[in-house]
DNA sequence: AGCACGCCGACT
DNA sequence: GTCGGCGTGCTC
């Protein structure tokens, strides 16, 4: 419905943390339409906002004010419009702040500027050089080429093209802005599937057919081929016409899915995450709002862009922590997917090889389609697993690699082959102590341990992100040369490594290596063209790269986050080693991957040696159900900040005052806290059980209007998996 | 979230 | 005497 000066005033969902859109006047003249991308006024400034649904509300009539500007653009599609409602309801945070996460692009509102092209027009130039014959060579073929474009494929300079406009060889014409990728083309390739593969690639097609709701979760262990098998669902329903969104944790790292991509449908899809240049960005929301961009592979934040036909969406890695975003607004994207495809009436794929506890509780109670495809791919075989006893193997003094380890890698390094060494633990040591006075080096805003970075020699909190420098003496008791370095980081290893290995290549891999994102990807490059013996790496190793000569995982430390008072702790572990030992044999040369552990009879050592990754499961959903946690209907609660434990104590007493009876609620230090969710700055929580989703919210608004009023900010932890309430 | 206004400390 | 710290409050 149309909207203009007769109806006087609409709706605007401005990017504030109001509760509900503000109000504006339509200029007579101008027509919004629910949608409508508009620039108005908001106090002294001029914001963009959108148009949303219903009449304006009672707003005093002198408050009002009119848009400014309409853009000319694409509306936010309906679909769309409810899912920012939704998930404002959900997450409890303002519909406005929701909204603003898909008005991240300002520039692309107004359209992309035609840009100028040259084409061959009758005129024959005054001396045909060779240069200027490889142009016109070109040129002949009647389309429009662009200056730098026409120069490159002739291989001449741009002074050549310049020559023959001048005289009239060649005429500007404009031409439409180039497309950011390449129409995928869904026929481009593949059937090189296994029969399995296969069975499960038709089953997902099917699904991508019925062009309704549902959710499939594929469930295949590491190199088992998951992507090559909803690359046929996501060709499917480019065949129907329809956009694709495949969810990435951590995009910016994963050059090689591009490229399986593109072995796929001919072209790369066009890529969302933090990391793009902001021209680029602008140009991907554009072309998406536009429909022109058919496949998106993207991070979390990519569930915000305005696709006007989305048709299907895949979060690979499913389980992934990365896809849990904890500022503003609280969510996990891989449960927002699934109300995304709810409210578009489209499926869902979930793949991981190790799936979520409530994956696979949705996928056992049959609200989840499932595809098992439980071997590898051609001749790929899983690693051997065994757990090292430490206590019966354990490392010569002042190391950390039990003498079993450093056998199987000399002989992994002399049959030419690869070792990784896994630690999930950045720096060289996470405590230092001073051995006189026993002095421990603290974080001074957060109080925890400050790592040792040897190699820079500073100590960082890996909290906040506080450092200082090393320093000689204990500030303590000032006694020089006395510090001591307390437990392995990974420069630690490294430094192990190369006592016991002298002569090989090593490379160190973590998230604050120097050179950021691009030195890490050619470190990754080097590695895979067997460029390295041994490389010792922190949890990014684990993710989705592919290192053909990797024969043999050693896992430092196996126990590290087992003991963390997070009731994710088990399933956090099990899917990082099995990602992580999943890095070798891909090639199907016999591989092995050892745990080096004190607790050989724990749950996940036995899953991960045994390979039962069922037992696991089942064994850790009946823990779940034993304590009362997501994902088993029940809502997590509230969560309230605060920095010390009086404050915390204090909001605990007025929301005890506020709260009904039947909410239950505990103070929580940070080892205590229920859900790895909630690991954020602050260092005390409350927590908030109640049963029922409606109460809580009640609860929450009561609340917020007149509880009281914390420092630090009132949260909800929403963990559960939203098909309960869909 | 921005951005104003507003009221108390160290400086051109 | 002013510049500037961030505490409270408002934006249709």
């Amino acid at each position: 419905m149309k909207r203009d000066s007769q109806t006087g005033a609409v709706p605007v969902m401005v990017p504030v943390p109001a509760e509900a859109p503000y109000t504006y006047a339509v200029p007579a003249g101008m027509t919004v339409e629910p949608g409508s991308i508009v620039r108005v006024p908001l106090g002294p400034r001029l914001v963009a906002g959108i148009v949303w649904d219903g009449d304006g509300g009672a707003v005093d009539a002198k408050k009002l004010r009119p848009i400014d500007h309409v853009f000319d653009c694409p509306p936010v599609p309906e679909p769309m419009r409810r899912f920012i409602d939704w998930v404002a309801t959900y997450t409890l945070s303002a519909p406005g702040m929701v909204a603003r996460m898909i008005l991240r692009a300002p520039e692309a509102f107004d359209p992309e500027p035609w840009i100028e092209g040259l084409k061959r027009t009758d005129a024959e130039p005054g001396r045909l050089t060779e240069a200027r014959a490889r142009v016109l060579e070109l040129a002949g073929d009647g389309l429009a080429w662009t200056r730098s474009g026409l120069a490159h494929a002739a291989g001449v300079s741009s002074s050549v093209i310049d020559g023959l406009k001048a005289q009239g060889v060649l005429a500007a014409e404009m031409i439409p802005p180039r497309p950011v990728v390449a129409p995928p083309d869904p026929t481009y390739g593949g059937g090189r599937l296994s029969p399995e593969q296969a069975d499960g690639a038709a089953e997902l097609c099917r699904t991508v057919a019925e062009d309704r709701f549902s959710v499939t979760l594929i469930d295949g262990v590491t190199g088992s081929g998951k992507t090559e098998v909803y690359f046929e669902a996501v060709a499917a329903a480019l065949a129907q016409g329809r956009q694709v969104l495949i969810l990435l944790p951590e995009i910016a790292l994963t050059q090689a899915f591009l490229e399986r991509f593109q072995d796929r449908f001919g072209a790369k899809p066009a890529e969302w995450h933090s990391d793009l240049p902001p021209r680029m960005r602008e140009r991907v929301w554009r072309q998406v709002a536009e429909g022109q961009t058919r496949v998106v592979a993207g991070a979390r934040s990519a569930l915000y862009l305005p696709f006007p036909k989305l048709g299907l969406i895949v979060v690979d890695e499913e389980h992934d922590p990365a896809f849990k975003q904890e500022d503003r607004v609280f969510y996990s994207a891989r449960d927002m997917a699934v109300v995304r495809a709810h409210i578009g009436g489209f499926p869902a794929i979930l793949a991981s090889a190790t799936p979520s506890v409530e994956s696979r509780v949705n996928a056992d109670q049959g609200r989840y389609r499932r595809i098992a495809l439980p071997s590898r791919f051609a001749d790929a075989a899983l690693p051997d697993i065994r757990a090292v006893d430490l206590r019966r193997a354990p490392p010569a003094r002042g190391g950390f690699l039990s003498p079993v380890l450093v056998e199987q890698v000399r002989r992994t390094v002399e049959r030419g082959e690869q070792a990784l060494l896994f630690l999930n633990r950045r720096g060289y040591a996470p405590l230092t102590l001073c051995r006189v006075c026993g002095h421990r080096f603290q974080c001074p805003s957060c109080s925890a341990w400050l790592v040792e970075h040897r190699f820079r020699g500073q100590l960082l909190c890996h909290h906040c992100g506080h450092h200082e420098p090393r320093p000689e003496a204990c500030p303590e008791c000032g006694t020089f040369d006395h510090l001591a370095a307390c437990g392995p980081g990974i420069e630690r290893i490294a430094e192990e490594v190369v006592g016991h290995f002298p002569e090989a290549r090593t490379i160190v891999l973590s998230s604050d290596m120097l050179g950021g994102v691009k030195r890490l990807r050619l470190e990754l490059d080097a590695i895979a063209k067997g460029e390295a013996d041994i490389v010792i790496g922190t949890q990014l190793v684990a993710k989705g790269h592919n290192f053909p000569n990797m024969t043999l995982v050693g896992v430092v430390d196996a126990d590290l986050g087992l003991a963390n008072g997070d009731p994710r702790a088990a399933e956090r572990t099990f899917q990082l080693l099995s990602q992580v030992t999943g890095r070798a044999g891909r090639t199907g040369k016999k591989s092995l991957g050892l745990l080096q552990t004190f607790q050989p009879d724990h749950p996940v050592m036995r899953a991960l040696v045994s390979g039962d990754a069922a037992a696991f499961y089942e064994r850790e959903i009946a823990e779940r159900e034993r304590s009362g946690l997501p994902p088993f209907g029940r809502l997590a609660g509230i969560v309230v900040s605060a920095e010390t434990r009086a404050e915390a104590d204090g909001h605990a007493r007025g929301l005890r005052r506020a709260a009904p009876p039947a909410h239950d609620i505990s103070v929580l230090g940070p080892a205590e806290a229920p859900l790895a969710l909630i690991a954020g700055r602050h260092r005390f929580r409350l927590l908030v059980h109640g049963e029922r989703r409606s109460d809580m919210q009640g609860f929450l608004r009561t609340l917020l209007a007149n509880g009281p009023k914390p420092r630090g900010s009132i949260r909800v932890q929403v963990d559960i998996d939203p098909q309960s309430f869909l």
